[in-house]
Order: structure tokens, then sequence, then C-alpha cells
RNA sequence: GGGCGGUUAGCUCAGUUGGUUAGAGCGCCUGCCUUACAAGCAGGAUGUCGGGGGUUCGAGUCCCUCACUGCCCA
């Protein structure tokens, strides 16, 4: 019994149906010890690990699609191919979430306490945490579950400790009060790529500061006069001379009285920073609250006046401002300021704002203990890396983007206030000394006192993900996956992530593997350090009209709905075809139901071979399915069709190898559906329906291997679609395999077989040329039947006028003009042929015979325009071949090519011409 | 302010180191239910390649400039 395929194509249950198949059958696991005693050339991918409370969305699907394609081709090529997924434990993010379901419930992370709210978030991944790789797997990523981590992981946490500790003990880790970037909502600092920059309307607000001396005053510029309770000095440009005389004087700072007690006073002080131009040409500083100011604050000893609390309340005991939050503070300063006449002016003002990624909450500049990550010795390394091309980018101009910004890299901040992460592994005394270990330690280092509490501060989860490539395949340990999979092949990624993540694991990369030797115990390279050797950056998805997809906007676009309507294999198709390097992607579901319309035409191009099968075997014709490899090596003895069609599949294996090898996801999707559709579909089949005559008298053995070379060319397109579209091919290619009733698939999966190589098919371009000057002149007998009023269903005879290889060529072919074309009988004119219902090209002229008058207006109207063309290139083509430079400079091919080009030009002018002349006037 | 892109058919995009008369999909127009597919088949229309200048025998492709537009960094 032969397997059928529904006759009607339904996505949604061959999906699912597969995508549960391949995790339960784990088809894409990879044992660590066949990793290790493989001969192949390795493919290793690391899965950008989404937030473990994200949800999927297109950026995700896009990624996935093509890190799916590449995972998939290389599998198929036989490269020992892993990809390894997970989730990041995303710090802030998860915190809030679990903080507002609390909040839900009335109850807070606070009244909880630390280790109740671990737990407890805990219980949330538990739960809710699975939910974005589920929804891989609809998506029919081909993962290796068996490596499956998330970075909370007892594992990664150990090999996070040691990161942290090798890299304290280097030197490179350090603790100090900086002015960091704090995040009033989360109520923790910050990295500086954490903070958005925008630009928002806001004014500038000139203040009058009293001399102490009562002598006259200074008006100072600021967009932040909340901040001037805090002020602790006033800074002019030494070289701006209307302030000359007022260095070293110092000001009464309005409003700074505490407890009912005086103004404080603070010095005037110079320093370049201030700019002339900018404002009134004096600055206030608050080295508390202004990274600029800080930087002035040390240049010049000045203190260090903190007034702004955690949550960016004025912290200011005893002051008027003390509790209020900083925007109502601001208010009332300004109010206050202008009752004491000190306000002199306000003025609009374009003002760039730093936000938290995260909250969007304004960031606060606040004077904080944190711990920092002396970052230039890593950046060297990572700089050197790329530049002496162990890692390479693509697009490349990426790799400017990267030096750019390497180049120009500051310490990062690596400690949060967060409760949800791994917890900084060092312990405080009360003596004040601080102990950096990987296990907790007993007692003080230095006093030996037992009262020691670990640091509250956790890590930043860009840092454990940084160290991914490394602690995924075991690091600090040594192990079979480790000496065989790291580094790894290739990271597909986008660029909004381009200096949290890939420039970070670039740089700790190489800095924790440069240490570690090699498999064979040889020291490692730089070459060998680097945690991938390629990386593949692609664009984002907008909307159908090129707009950002944005909550507010509410054009997010969610992929498990278009999947639900058009199938996973159409979008992913979609998805690829429009990937292009470097451009953005606007989905559209027009276009995307265009290739669920592919992937019909798919589905019953296999319906329709099936039924040829069935029709053979009932006939008494056997399958051969193992003789499949052989039906793609053709001889010269083989139909035009078959060497055709063997040649365009060769010729689409090479252009599908070559573009996924440049990443172009596009071109290769759109050269298999070029093949598939357009010549398999619209073409061979319909030519190859000849051929398959199965009834009494028929040349069954004919009718066989055309049969064979059908199902050989399917199996090897499917094949070649499968990475694009896994599912509708799975299902198809094991359908096939049980055509004979014989049930045994040569593999548990098409994802499991070989990908078809250019030399797997046999190729003849002579028997291209061949074609293409048959579907030439099938697509003008059409065109001039349609012309001549022809009803679709009628043959008609024609009369066709060519060179001998022509009339050779048609004679040899009469069943397939009959059949594509509707011609009833073909007659050999001797002379060029014009008038009603012709065609002509440089090669050929046909003309229908057919009595029934053509519309001379419309006829007149084409020809017109042919000619006009025709004219224009044939102008073009004398003008250059007249020009004695171009004859003396041009290669002879390029010559030669015109030459050809202008003859036939010529020939087929004439003939519009004659044509033309040979309408009857009206 | 610094940097990087983009501008090609109605729409979304290709166009390899400059080389013959610029392509695809969708959409549009016309005719067909030809039993694999109407989610289809066949035929057809559509472009001063953003403007200007330059280099070259030859420019959509290289250079300069202007305009518009998007993004990144400060």
């Amino acid at each position: 019994m032969s397997h059928e395929l529904p006759k009607a194509y339904d996505p949604s249950e061959i999906e699912e149906r597969w995508a549960d198949t391949w995790v339960r059958e784990r088809l894409f696991d990879v044992a660590a010890d066949s990793a290790a005693h493989a001969s192949s050339a390795s493919f290793t991918e690391l899965l950008p690990p989404p937030n473990v409370t994200g949800r999927l969305h297109m950026g995700h699907m896009l990624n996935h699609t093509e890190m799916d394609i590449l995972t998939r081709w290389h599998r198929m090529r036989g490269d020992l191919t892993v990809w390894v997924p997970g989730t990041d434990h995303a710090g802030i993010a998860t915190q809030m979430m679990v903080e507002r379901q609390l909040a839900s419930e009335g109850t807070s992370r606070e009244s909880l306490g630390r280790v109740a709210f671990e737990q407890r978030v805990w219980q949330w991944k538990e739960l809710y945490g699975g939910a974005i790789l589920d929804q891989m797997k609809r998506l029919g990523a081909s993962v290796d579950w068996s490596r499956e981590y998330f970075t909370m992981d007892e594992r990664l946490s150990r090999a996070v400790k040691e990161a942290f500790v090798r890299l304290y003990e280097q030197g490179l880790i350090y603790r100090g009060a900086y002015i960091v970037n704090w995040d009033p909502s989360a109520k923790t600092a910050v990295s500086d790529l954490e903070v958005v920059h925008e630009e928002r309307a806001g004014k500038i607000y000139h203040i009058r500061y009293p001399l102490a001396d009562g002598s006259g005053s200074i008006i100072v510029a600021t967009t932040r006069p909340e901040t001037m309770l805090g002020d602790t000095a006033v800074c002019v440009n030494p070289a701006d001379e209307r302030y000359t005389a007022l260095h070293g004087k110092r000001v009464r700072l309005p409003l700074s009285g505490v407890h009912g007690g005086p103004d404080r006073e603070i010095p005037i002080v110079t320093d370049d920073w201030a700019k002339p131009e900018f404002g009134t040409g004096a600055v206030k500083v608050t080295p508390a609250h202004d990274p600029n100011d800080f930087g002035i604050g040390q240049r010049h000893q000045l203190p260090s006046l903190s007034i702004l609390d955690e949550s960016a309340h004025v912290a200011l005991p005893g002051s008027a401002y003390h509790g209020l939050e900083r925007y109502t503070a601001r208010e009332r300063i300004l109010e206050d300021l202008k009752a004491l006449d000190l306000l002199v002016e306000v003025k609009d003002h374009t003002l760039s704002i730093g936000t938290s990624q995260r909250t969007g909450v304004v960031i606060e500049p606040r004077l904080s203990m944190q711990w920092f990550l002396k970052i230039e010795p890593l950046a060297e390394k990572a700089i050197r890396a790329v530049e002496e091309g162990h890692i390479r980018f693509t697009p490349d101009q990426y790799r400017k983007t990267y030096d750019e910004w390497m180049h120009n890299i500051h310490d990062w901040c690596i400690s949060r206030q967060l409760w949800w992460g791994h917890r900084i592994p060092a312990w405080h005394c009360a003596c004040g000394q601080l102990t950096v270990a990987r296990e907790t330690p007993a007692a003080c280092a230095a006093c030996g006192s037992t009262a020691i509490s670990q640091e509250t501060d956790v890590l930043d989860t860009w840092f454990s993900s940084g160290l991914l490539p490394f602690t995924v395949f075991g690091w600090p340990e040594k192990s079979l996956d480790r000496d065989r999979l790291y580094p790894t092949q290739l990271l597909v990624t986008g660029f909004d992530i381009l200096f949290f993540w890939v420039a970070r694991m670039i740089m700790l990369g190489c800095h924790f593997m440069l240490e570690e030797p090699m498999a064979d115990g040889s020291p490692r390279t730089l070459a060998d350090s680097v945690p991938f050797r390629e990386v593949y950056i692609h664009g984002l998805v907008r909307d159908a009209d090129r707009q950002k997809m944005s909550k507010t906007k509410g054009n997010v676009i969610d992929p498990i709905s278009v999947i639900e309507r058009f199938g996973t294999d159409a979008v992913r198709f979609t998805l690829a075809s429009m990937a292009s390097p470097g451009t953005d992607i606007a989905f559209s579901e027009e276009r995307t139901d265009g290739y669920r319309a592919f992937a019909n035409k798919i589905w019953n191009a296999a319906r329709f071979v099936f039924m040829q099968a069935q029709r053979a075997q009932e006939a008494g014709v056997a399958i051969h399915l193992a003789s499949l490899p052989a039906a793609l090596q053709a001889g010269l003895d083989e139909p035009l069709e078959t060497r055709w069609i063997l040649t365009r599949l060769h010729q689409t294996a090479g252009t599908v190898e070559q573009a996924l090898g440049n990443y172009r996801f596009d071109e290769a999707a759109n050269a298999i559906y070029q093949f598939f559709w357009g010549e398999l579909c619209d073409w061979y089949i319909e030519i190859v329906k000849l051929r398959l005559e199965f009834g009494e008298g028929a040349d069954l053995a004919a009718a066989g291997r055309a049969l064979h070379t059908l199902l050989a060319v399917l199996e090897a397109a499917l094949r070649l679609l499968s990475p694009f579209m896994p599912f509708i091919t799975e299902e198809i290619w094991h359908a096939l395999w049980s055509l004979c009733g014989a049930p045994a698939a040569p593999a548990k999966s098409i994802a499991l077989t070989r990908y078809p190589q250019p030399a797997d098919a046999s190729a003849d371009p002579a028997s291209v040329a061949a074609m293409e000057q048959l579907q030439q002149m099938i697509v003008a007998i059409r065109a001039a039947r349609k012309e001549s009023g022809v009803p679709e269903k009628e043959a008609v005879p024609v009369r066709i006028f060519g060179a001998e290889d022509v009339v050779t060529l048609t004679q040899a072919n009469t069943g397939l003009l009959a059949r594509l074309a509707r011609v009833s009988e073909v007659s050999y004119a001797s002379a060029a042929l014009t008038g009603e219902g012709t065609r002509s090209t440089a090669h050929f002229d046909i003309a229908v015979v057919y009595e029934r008058q053509i519309d001379v207006a419309a006829e007149r109207e084409r020809l017109t325009k042919e000619l006009a063309k025709l004219e224009k290139g044939l102008a073009a083509a004398e003008k250059q071949l007249g020009n004695e430079a171009f004859m003396a400079k041009a290669p002879a091919h390029i010559i030669e090519g015109l030459r050809k080009q202008s003859a036939e030009t010529k020939m087929l002018y004439d003939k519009t011409r004659a044509a033309m002349d040979a309408l009857p006037t009206l």
C-alpha cells in the first residue's frame, strides 16, 4: 500500500507532528564521544540565548531560520554539526517580572526577603521559563537539546565564579566609588550600553549665584536645576575673559542651607571643560550627579555631595526639599529661585537624555560603590583578533563599527544592585578586608573574624553570557566538547547586541581561552582562542511598511500567529528569500502567502509524481528507489528534457552551495524556487507527461526511465529545499520512500541525508541551449495564438522558418510542441514569415495558421513599440561598434558579444519591419 | 557633533572584480475550471537606476557634490 498524500496541503498538522518527532527522537543531539572521534569538519553554533522571560518575536524567527538553514545545510554536508540552545536568566527583566507578580499579590520582594525572593524567581522560571524554547520547537530549529543550558545552572554558575575570581586575581577587577548610570526604578547601576540616549525638548535655566563677598554675582546655566543642592563649585573656562576677575572667588549657593542654617559657600574654579559659548560660559559643578562634573571635581579636589537617594528622591536632611522626588524638587526649586529673583532666564533647549533600556525611566548619574572590569587589556586582544582576521564579519562594514567601539571603550561596570543573578563571590569584613574566593570562606583572611558577609551585588547578566562560548563546553574543566567544539564556527545575530554580547564574548573568549592549551597539549594561539570564527549580522524585521515593530505602535507581528495562518515553512521561506545581507526585512503577508502557494505547489507536484508511480506499478512497471542516485546521471541517449532537467539540477545545486557559503539566503532560496516551480513544475513535469504512457502498446521501458528520473529529481529537489522548508520536505520525502510498500527510508529524517552536490547530477550544457530554444518557440506560439484569438483548447497548425538546427530540433520534438503549445501540425517555410499571427526571433519565425482576423490596431501598436525598442538597441550597439576607442580597448569577448547581438537585433528589426509593412492599412 | 548605511518597476527587494539592450516576487491587465495544483495555467503592461558633475572605450556599479532618508555613537 503506497503512502498517499492528502489532497489538501495542511501545514499545521504536518508541522506539529514533525516538530514533536524531531525533539522526541533526539535527531540532532550529538554525543560527546562521537564529537571527539569525528574526523569531519565541525560546525558549531551558539544560539543567542533568549531571555527566559521572553516571547518569540519576528527577530528571533529570522535569527533561528538563518541559523537553522545553515545548521541543516552543514549537517547534510557531513560536518559534525552542533547547535547549542539555552536561555539567559536576564537579571533585571526577570526580577521585574516577578516583582510585578508580587505586587499584584500585595507583597514585595523586600517583605519576602532575599532568599525567599530568589526561590520565588526559580519557581517562576520552572513554570514559565520554557515558553520561548517551546515556541522554538515549533520553528523546527534543529538544535542539540542534550546540550541545553540555563545561565544560572550550577555548572555555569561555577564557571562564572571562576572567571570572576581569575580576573580579580589578575588585577582586572576593581571596586570603587564612581559616577554610574543609576536606574532609580530598578534601583541598580547599569552599564553605559544599557542607557538609551534620546533627544527631548527641555529647558535651560540661567541662575544667579551671589558672590560670597557680596561684590556681585555669577550666572550659571543648567538643564537640571535640582542638582544645585549638590553643587560644590562653579566652573568657568580659564581663557574666558568675562570671568577673569572672579577666579578664586567664592559664591554663596542659594537654597543650600539645612536646618535653617546659612547657605553653603563654594569656590569658583577654572577648567577647560567649561565652554565659553555654551549658556553663560559658567557652569555649576555637581560631582556626585554628573559624570563630567565628577571629572572636574577630581581635578580640583572638590568634595562630592550626594543629594539624591537610590530612588531619585532628595536626600538632604534638614533641607526644605528633603524627600521630594527629583522633578518635584526641580519645580519647587525653580519657584523659590524665582521668588528670590535669582532665576534670570529660561530658554527652550533640546537635551540628550539617557533612559534605562529595561525600565524606560530617566537615568540618574549617581556616585556609588561598584565593581568594574578593567577593559583595555581585554580589548587589545579583541581588536587584534579581528585585525588579524581570526574573526570575520559579514557584512564587512560591522568590522569598522566594532573597531570604533573597541577603541573607545570604557571600563565595564559589572555590578548590579539586584537580587536575581550571579552573586559576586566577595566577602566583607568589619575590619575592611575584602575576601574574593571561589569557595565561601570561613573567616576573614586578614583578622580571622568569622563575622563576614557576602557582597550583596550580583553580576551584570552580560558578564555570564559573555563567557558562554566556552562555559557551555565545560570550561574551566577540560572536556571533549571543549577540545572539539571550541571555537564555534559562526555567530548569527542582530546588530543590536553587537556590543552587549558579541564584543564581550570576543574579549572574554580571547582572554580566557588563550590560557587553555589545545587538545594535543600545545599552546593555544589567538586564532584558536576566539569564541567564533565568523559573525553574520542580520537586519531587523520590520512591518510591511518598513516601520519598526513596537508595542506602542501596535504593529508587532507575532510569529506564532503568522505560522498558524501560513505554516512555518512558508514563513521561514519568506524570511530566507528576503534575507539579503545588510538590509532590513519588510515582512509582508502577501509575500508569505506567495510562499504558502509555493509549498502547495510542491505538495501537488509530489502528489502528481506519486500518482504516476502508482499508475506505473499497476501497469507492472517496477520502481527501484535504490536506483534514484543513478537516475541522476544521464547518458546522451536520454531525451532532451531529461538531460536538461538534470543539468539544471546540477547548476542549481551549485548556485545554492555558493550562495549559502556567502550567507546569501535570498539567492539560495530564489534559485530553488525558480528551479522547483519555474523549471521542474512548469516545464519538466508538463513534458514528462508525454513519456508517462503506461497503456497498452506503450514503451514501458522508456516510461519507466522517465518515471525514475522524475522521482530522482523530485527527491533531490526535496533534499535541496529541506533546510529552508524542513516540514513539508520531511513529510513528502517519507511518503516517497514508502511508495513501493518498502517502508525503509534510507534515514530517519531527510535532515540526516546528504545535501545535493552539483556532481550528483550530470551536466550537459548543450541540452540547456536546445531547451531554451524550444521554450522560446513555445512561448512565441502561445503568444501568437493568443493574439490571433485561437481558443485555448483548439490545436492549430504552425509554420516555422529557421536554420537547419531549428528544423531538426522541432522535428525531434513535435510531441512536445503539440502538448505545450497545442500545435496540430508543423510545416516548414522556405522564406521568412511575416504577416498576421507571426512571431519572430533572430533564430526563427513562427506563424499560426488560423483564419480569424487579428486586431490590426493592437498589432500595429505592439510592433511599433517593438521597433522603437530594437532601433534604440541597434543605435546603441552601432555607436559602440563605430567607436574606435572602444574597438581598440574593449576585451575581445565583449566586442564579439556585441557584434553578435547587434547582428541579431538587425535581423529581428528587419523581420519586425516587414511584419509591420505587411499589416493591412486601415 | 562624529561615524555608517540606503535612494533601482505601483510595493518589497536582487543586481558579484565597471562589460553586451537592468532582473525577481507580489500587485496590476487579458484569457482559461487543459483532472497534480484556480493556493492553479497561459499571455501581457510597467524603470530619464534620487539630482548634478567627473573618471573611463564603456557607469545602476568607481570618485566628487547636493537632496532626502534610516541607524549607531557622544
